[in-house]
DNA sequence: ATGTTAACTTACCAATTGGTAAGTGGTCAA
DNA sequence: TTGACCACTTACCAATTGGTAAGTTAACAT
């Protein structure tokens, strides 16, 4: 018998992939099966459902971002800010899936009402944010319209680029991607020196 | 017999709604006979595959965000784009259909080469900036950087609402809208005038 | 009156969907 | 040795999918 936990986490790691291409509705059980090299009922024996898998897939990537955010930690807030969003984009340029799974949940967002497992790390980015701020902390939705444009900015840009690269050229969409990375470092400065 | 071309953008209608709302695996024919009210070959008869139907909705939505652009011509092109971004983000309150929309198209385009309707728009917005500054306008990669910024703060923004409703509730998702209007003014106020 | 065409409808289709039921074979504690 | 449990499989299911084929109905030009 295979270990539980390391099966478990290959077909959230399949799922996410798959999620982050097609979407929920997009994707269906037996193509992850088929990806995960399973039977289709190996999944569900682990999620009941596929609105289960899709919640795990979720909570899993929450629980990813949150790491990325801890692991950039910094004692400047600004450098924190600044290195995390800098490296959040550049890694998406070589892995797109979390920025894309990130979007996809957003637009199903509406129809079903589920609690939302990005809310800690959004949480723990206006801290951080708040901590850059001297006296004016005050303003809870000043850090959440910044954070929120932020990161808006950095995952947009990223589901842009298949598009651009076609419209473009292969060759913009990398001059843009540079031209990006200088933006946020400069977003970053320009928030946390004022 | 009813007007053919009425039936036609009717059905287009329809379908833009749901393929905003749901994305284009989230939509079935069906399910789009069902909203306008006819039978599923009431659609194909127009549209001859559910793709078409889909980009002939994706074509009626880049003709809209056109004349939306034209609309708000004016003779200062800072003053033009002031009042059609603000004016975008507005109305997506109301109605966040067509940037919902786009951005599932932007999550689609990978698997399927599709020509991007959308083209002659960010060429004209590109255009209207580079009216902007005076001499610098040789780097058309900055503009580009640019305004795929803004539309890409405003859509995401806009997709996010319900979310961010969701996660700190309707008072601060309302704060937070003004407070976007905001940052929009400024950040073409900023941009012009450098 | 008649033929043509446009805008549909009902009837049907194979393929795929998410999900259930009932095993199968291996591991491990007693 | 036994029996429980776990990870998984094959077999099956009704419902829905996108799409085809063959009418039907009404307007309109000749």
């Amino acid at each position: 018998m295979k270990p539980s936990g390391d099966a478990k986490s290959a077909y959230i790691a399949v799922a996410t992939r798959r999620f982050a291409m097609d979407g929920f509705h997009g994707t269906s059980l037996s193509h992850l099966a088929k990806d995960a090299g399973v039977s289709k009922q190996a999944l569900l024996h682990f999620f009941k459902t596929k609105e289960a898998l899709y919640a795990a897939t979720l909570t899993a990537l929450a629980d990813r971002m949150m790491q990325d955010l801890i692991a950039c930690r910094h004692e400047e807030p600004a450098q924190w800010l600044s290195d995390y969003f800098t490296t959040l984009c550049q890694n998406a340029y070589a892995d797109p899936t979390d920025m894309r799974l990130v979007v996809h949940a957003l637009l199903d967002s509406d129809q079903n009402a589920r609690k939302w497992p990005l809310k800690p790390y959004l949480d723990e980015l206006m801290r951080i944010t708040s901590d850059t701020s001297g006296e004016r902390a005050a303003e809870v939705s000043a850090q959440l319209a910044w954070v929120s444009q932020m990161i808006g900015m950095i995952q947009y840009h990223i589901i842009s680029v298949p598009t651009v690269s076609g419209m473009y050229g292969a060759d913009t969409a990398t001059v843009l991607q540079v031209e990006m990375v200088k933006r946020i470092e400069h977003a970053v400065h320009e928030f946390c020196s004022n």
